[in-house]
DNA sequence: TGTGAAGTGTGACGTAGGACACATCGGGCG
DNA sequence: CGCCCGATGTGTCCTACGTCACACTTCACA
């Protein structure tokens, strides 16, 4: 896997580095390969390592006592996870589990903390990455006080496609129906009324085509 | 207002300075006061200041398209808000409100930004700062997933206590109720709720005391 | 010290969405 | 190639919560 250094350096936190930098990181990250379902580390972990995704998707995930389950954000290749408890707690936050088989590269606090020591300027990035996932975030709590399950599973859909027409979705309803927070039920019945009002289409399991786009903008704003 | 200087400095951000930058930065602040209610800056306002409060209390507030709020934060002395904008967009992304009589000192990014340029390593208190609003965020989120309306309540207000047993409500219901994603009649009735079964006690229009901190915190993680 | 507007308390009623129960479908593995 | 299990589709019923409607309280200010 001597691939891995384009997708290092293509992410927002180690894109920056100066190249010698990126070298003597490249050389101390490690990959590990999960598969659909493994879990990466679970909320309450000691921490010690921050990963970028590398292949596959990643889901983080938060669980209320009884077991329900919420899906924070599905990450995809060249996103950084888990650097969170690097500047505050120590211990994990919340769920990371693999949605399909990935990839990923792991590089430990103590490594970057060594490059962010030498190059503060870096911080620049992590700044720049958390405030972006707060505004992710806060629209999200926005979205679940303002929106009904059907207009935010409308979001939800009009972001797992990223842009696409054509898109393979990387979640099961279930799943789904955890980032929306809503019933599976109720998810399902909001995607079928897209389908019958002409809006989506489904074809197999998983492929999945936005065929008015601009409704379904509308449907997730109302 | 001389006395500036002692609550910049026991602000996260700032209180890592050495004296003599805290002292040049002093110099660039402005002092600014609102009454309660009025807007201290609009969403989608061009950016130019961050604000540290100095007294009272500030609300930042999401507005739906129709006109419905919700309360994001309530933020006291020694708080820092308007930062975002600084980071990212450049343009606000919520609305900031006095909710009582507020002193703000108000800082421009550029200074801000000079200082960052000349020590790097504040940055680490940024991130820390993001960090930790970003968990709270997320556990609003989760909240909002797995808690009742009941639960919500009970969290919000030990929140708003702060520790303390007696405690002065700074939000009207109205405004606790968009903090917590209900309705204001709803609220109103899980407060009810606590005060029937001897968890609170309210004199006055907003005294609150919390008698059974216990059971308050049992039934805001149910 | 009285008065009104803003804030609070509480019931009646309608509805979005959860829980449950099942039918059906699809694709991965033997 | 077929079998089986997890994922999806859909109806029925029930509950938590929103909406509306109105009485009551507080306190800011005249």
């Amino acid at each position: 896997m001597a691939a891995r250094t384009p997708v290092l350096d293509k992410t927002d936190l180690f894109g920056t580095l100066p190249p010698e930098l990126l070298e003597q990181l490249r050389g101390r990250t490690a990959l590990a390969r999960y598969r659909r379902g493994d879990s990466i580390f679970d909320k309450g972990d000691p921490a010690t390592h921050l990963f970028v995704v590398f292949s596959g998707r990643v889901a983080i995930v938060a669980k209320a006592a009884d077991g329900r389950e919420s899906v924070l954000t599905v990450l995809g290749p060249g996103a950084l996870f888990g650097e969170m408890s690097m500047f505050d707690g120590g211990v994990r936050s919340a769920h990371a589990r693999a949605l399909t088989t990935v990839h990923v590269i792991a590089v430990e606090f103590d490594d970057v903390r060594e490059v962010l020591a030498t190059r503060p300027e870096v911080l620049w990035a992590v700044v720049r990455i958390l405030a972006r996932r707060l505004r992710a975030t806060d629209e999200a709590l926005s979205d679940a006080m303002f929106l009904d399950v059907t207009g935010r599973t409308a979001k939800r859909l009009l972001e797992l496609a990223d842009g696409e027409d054509d898109f393979r979705m990387p979640l099961t309803q279930e799943e789904l129906a955890g980032m929306v927070g809503a019933s599976r039920e109720r998810v399902n019945k909001a995607i079928a009324l897209f389908v019958k009002l002409g809006w989506l289409e489904i074809s197999g399991r998983s492929r999945y085509r936005i065929v008015n786009r601009e409704e379904l903008e509308i449907r997730a704003t109302i």
